[in-house]
DNA sequence: ATGGCTAGGCCCCCTAGA
């Protein structure tokens, strides 16, 4: 089972790209961040042509989420994150999904940027990654494979960054933005990347300005947090960074991790495969 | 980054991103 998390920098800018690159990977459960429209104005035919049900939580101009599963799923009704009846911001989706004979557990998020810090959308950050830290601490009590999958807006460590020392002070950067990350973490979640690959020079996201990508001056931000039922099946990762080279990109490119003893479905295909 | 792109909005200049 193929689950993916990309950040497409608004879904009617990208639809082509995205059909392109499901067409290509074949994921069975993708999650989509900064899908940038209403719930109404999402190409959802466009993408259950491709053989996707689709259940989306957007907001007009900003944020947005999405989730695309091949095999039924059932969303949490409302969307949004738990803990704040007052945050209209749609940075949450999560979804079970059915894998084979069982469920597999599915929360995509879009983590506040946080700058400039300091100050209130900083402290919009901080807060959210406290609820974040709750919600996920109540879903691993339910000892399911969970996936929690978005962009985090977090460099984790130096190695995470082409050029560290231009984010020391930036909101993804922050002591306090790492200690929440790494509070996260210690619940019990395993970083999907990090479980299969030690080194550095890995990055998700390449800034439009200033030939960044042609410099590879990149970011790891985009992540795959898996509980430890879900990590006890983790077979591979791959990070879809030749994405970043199409016409017209988003910033940031699609990350996959594979799942063993979890039926994949007959189109899907293994990331060893894809590899070859 | 002192912000060099990119996207959306009601839109010819602003906000936001990271």
């Amino acid at each position: 089972m193929l689950i993916a998390t990309w950040n497409v920098n608004s879904i009617k800018s990208r639809l082509d790209l995205v059909t392109r690159w499901l067409e290509e990977a074949r994921p069975d459960v993708v999650c989509l961040q900064e899908i940038k429209c209403v719930d109404e104005a999402f190409p959802r035919a466009e993408i259950e042509a491709l053989g996707y049900n689709v259940a989306v939580h957007g907001q007009k101009t900003y944020n947005g989420v999405a989730l695309l599963s091949r095999a039924p799923m059932e969303v949490e009704s409302p969307g949004g994150l738990p803990g704040d009846e007052s945050d209209e911001q749609a940075r949450y989706i999560e979804a079970a999904v059915s894998a084979g004979d069982g469920v597999v557990r599915v929360g995509g998020l879009y983590l506040p940027n946080g700058n400039p810090a300091p100050g209130p959308k900083y402290d919009y950050k901080l807060g959210w990654m406290d609820r974040l830290h709750a919600h996920a601490s109540a879903r691993l009590k339910l000892e399911e494979p969970f996936i929690l999958a978005g962009d985090y807006n977090v460099i984790p460590e130096p190695r995470d960054a082409r050029r560290p020392e231009n984010w020391v002070g930036d909101a993804l950067f922050l002591p306090e933005t790492h200690g929440a990350w790494r509070r996260l973490l210690a619940l019990g979640f395993t970083d999907a990347l990090r479980a299969t690959d030690e080194g550095g020079d890995i990055y998700t996201f390449w800034d439009y300005q200033a030939g960044a990508w042609q410099k590879n001056n990149g970011i790891r931000i985009d992540h795959l947090l898996l509980s430890p039922q879900a990590a006890d099946r983790l077979v591979a990762v791959r990070v879809d960074k030749h994405v970043r080279s199409w016409e017209r990109p988003s910033d940031h490119v699609p990350v996959v991790i594979e799942l063993a003893g979890v039926e994949r479905s007959a189109q899907s295909r293994s990331l060893f495969q894809a590899a070859t």
